[in-house]
DNA sequence: GACGACACTTAACGACGTTAAGGAGATTCG
DNA sequence: CGAATCTCCTTAACGTCGTTAAGTGTCGTC
């Protein structure tokens, strides 16, 4: 008649539940009750560990950060473009393994300070390459922008991978546009081959840290 | 004894009144019956003019946009770099008229096909310098994607010009990163002068453009 | 002068984040 | 050993939110 009973939850049990259940419910769907339930605990419960929602959302934006630094080998011989690059695809591959990821991961700030040596390790790097701080500084600041925002239209049109949400029939909008033949042509670019598009703006931004900076 | 007889509400009436408050409450302030007070109706009024809350989001967004193309004047004899510099200005400049615009813009779409002249116009201008359609398509895309991801960032610390939030206290974030000289360095560059560093990576971006598609 | 269509109101529903108060079980301490 | 304390959770409830159902007054039209 044992009760089987539970273990106590911590922060990271707690966050780490509630992205799982992220993925089914979506952002909208995920209230404290649903989590709660999931980890067979009332609401209130949460409260003991997290000041407030938002604090249990900054919490699952760590933890995607922290998955996604143990899930990226860092090669030290790597050329700064190649760092970048896996900066900017371990980023987005971290956002698109959530549904809503880049929604929750924008709307939050780390806990800790856990996201340090991996910036540290990217600014010597660059550094040691030739750039100054402030240049790598920026560097790194466009990459991020460029795949957040990437992420976030991403993730609009096709909240996880392999499912399309409605509204964004690509023949449907090319007849809303008839009489801007380029735009509507631009359609059958711009919702399909995420992979290939994202691949091709980050090659753009690299280039323009090496161009701009003197730096090849 | 005339109670002034309010002129019947329209959706783009409704959505100015809603970004006027926006300004004033934030997203998470901003609820149906809020703006329905500001407006001198009650909430389900909202109803008969919008299916739904994401429905008036949506209006927002496209009056966000329809502002942003009114303030922005496109000399035909741009240069491709001085267009989408200017695109990537005036989008940024439009999101920051609001607070958490960024977050209203990127999670709603527009109601119409009235963003479709300004994009032709983009994607003319562009092939015409020499870009084929598809480069065009991915030089606009960057540019967007940058600068949705550097002012949803810079929201998150600076709600609207001129307030800060807090937790982005520079000194204390140094403290927190010693033994990490570099990021803890990078602090200082990181959170201020945002419209420097709005230009610096725009102009890597552009530069990137130019450098991957070998148009000068 | 009946009749819809329009543009709204009143009333209410269920769900949400959050708080207050309390209680069971382990741990500490005299 | 027993009392006090700390930990981690529950039950109950509050106020607010988006949203729906049903009804009301004001038009222009036949």
């Amino acid at each position: 008649m044992s009760p089987e009973k539970r273990a106590p939850l911590d922060r990271r049990r707690v966050a780490g539940t509630a992205l799982r259940l992220l993925n089914e419910v979506g952002l909208d769907g995920l209230t404290l009750r649903a989590i709660a339930k999931e980890l067979d605990v009332k609401a209130p419960a949460l409260y003991w560990h997290f000041k407030d929602k938002q604090a249990l959302l900054d919490e699952m934006a760590t933890e995607m950060y922290r998955r996604m630094a143990a899930g990226t080998t860092l090669d030290p011989a790597d050329s700064w473009q190649e760092r970048l690059c896996k900066a900017g695809r371990g980023l987005r591959t971290a956002l698109l393994g959530y549904r809503d990821g880049a929604k929750v991961f924008s709307g939050s700030r780390f806990t800790g300070t856990e996201h340090a040596p991996q910036q540290e390790a990217l600014l010597r790097l660059l550094t040691e390459a030739g750039f100054s701080l402030a240049q790598a500084v920026h560097a790194g600041r466009t990459v991020n922008a460029y795949t957040i925002g990437f992420v976030t239209e991403e993730q609009g049109v096709q909240p996880l991978p392999g499912e399309r949400r409605e509204g964004y029939d690509i023949e449907e909008r090319a007849r809303r546009l008839a009489g801007h033949p380029l735009a509507a042509e631009a359609g059958k670019l711009l919702f399909d081959g995420y992979d290939e598009q994202f691949e091709e703006g980050l090659a753009i931004v690299i280039a323009g840290i090496g161009a701009r900076y003197g730096i090849g």
